[in-house]
DNA sequence: AGGCCTGTTGCACGAACGTACAATAACTGG
DNA sequence: CCAGTTATTGTACGTTCGTGCAACAGGCCT
């Protein structure tokens, strides 16, 4: 990390690698979601948070819709990566695979409300664009195609793997959002035995 | 239906009963999030899908959040409405009723887009305002109780009832959810018999 | 050291926002 | 038929929105 943004003290503006201050403000701006929710996420918000000048957004992003959806890809990238490094712990057995595949979904950092506020800000966009849309759909079928890959090596029936995936896909997205949504239902631990419950009867 | 909108071509403000304005400003609500998205929903958007002035909106309702609150609680009655007539159709047997409850979660009147859209922008809503909040977690446990019913009347053992609940809640929450953002994923059918065959080793 | 490049600021602009409020018009009861 | 009630309108106000743009300033190269 080039620049801390919290260590300089100095009150001049502050000049950073283009790459460094993109990032910093997709970060600004997921944490503006989170703590003020999609309504009161502007363009003014997010420069107060990243402590740089609202003209500097105009900048590096057409609009305030190509920041959120540059936020939402960056927290995909993030959710892949975490999950990446899941399965790489978990070693090579396939079942193993996938039940690390669901533990990390509801653990740090992918259970997470600034997560959560970022999925439900780009998904209000979804029904007014159609590029949007499509991200969305891209994005969904990547994370279907990763679980039928995991699912595959456990031996489910090629006929029954569409489905299969579809279920789990949704089953995970479903734990994940009450989970974000209502921290205080049920816990993370009882979430993935849920899931694992219901991988035990999908590869049987 | 005391006045019909439509068929009255008189160009002069007509008034009606409170209850069925009421009702008319929270359908011109739901159209309009169906129609814009949360971020394109104003007063003033309502007011003309309702083709009223913006003045009334806050005669009835003490602000916009109010009335993305009570058109979030309508719909959640319309969904209950459903519910209870795929229940009733369904007749005595429990496993019937469970199979009538999922189907009917996945086909109108219930797996609309202008119920997501209106789902979205009250979930955007709930992490700035903690009355939200606890809307949301009351007819959410109200969701989940009604599972929890039906589940045990198909002999489900008490000691794994309350997270067979919540996952069959998951399940088709997230089924709900990508059906209607994605409708080219996977059908309605579909989704009935993943969430059928999830029943299955539920109960068993 | 000086000049170019560009990241960055600060402001100005028009539009749209939510809300308040007095005036108006449509029903109701006498 | 008239007065009272209230649903409804229309507008005005102050705020905030997203964006464009000219000026400023920090970093690199020669």
């Amino acid at each position: 990390m080039t620049n801390s943004a919290a260590s300089a003290s100095a009150p001049g503006p502050r000049r950073s690698e283009p790459d460094v201050r993109r990032q910093s403000l997709i970060h600004a701006t997921t944490r503006v979601l989170a703590r003020e929710g999609a309504a009161g996420t502007s363009v003014r918000m997010i420069a107060r948070e990243a402590q740089v000048s609202p003209g500097l957004i105009t900048h590096y992003f057409t609009g305030i819709d190509a920041l959120i959806a540059a936020a939402y890809a960056d927290i995909d990238a993030t959710v892949t990566a975490a999950m990446d490094g899941a399965l790489a712990a978990a070693g090579t057995d396939p079942r193993a695979r996938l039940d690390a595949f669901v533990t990390a979904s509801f653990a740090p950092p992918i259970a997470d409300r600034a997560l959560l506020a970022t999925w439900i800000a780009f998904w209000s966009l979804v029904t007014a664009h159609t590029d949007i849309a499509r991200q969305h759909d891209d994005q969904y079928a990547a994370f279907r195609a990763r679980l039928t890959d995991l699912l595959a090596d456990c031996g489910v029936a090629p006929a029954r793997l569409r489905l299969a995936a579809i279920a789990l896909a949704a089953l995970v997205d479903g734990l994940w959002l009450e989970l974000c949504l209502s921290p205080g239902c049920f816990s993370g631990e009882e979430a993935s035995r849920i899931a694992r419950d219901q991988i035990d009867s999908l590869i049987s």
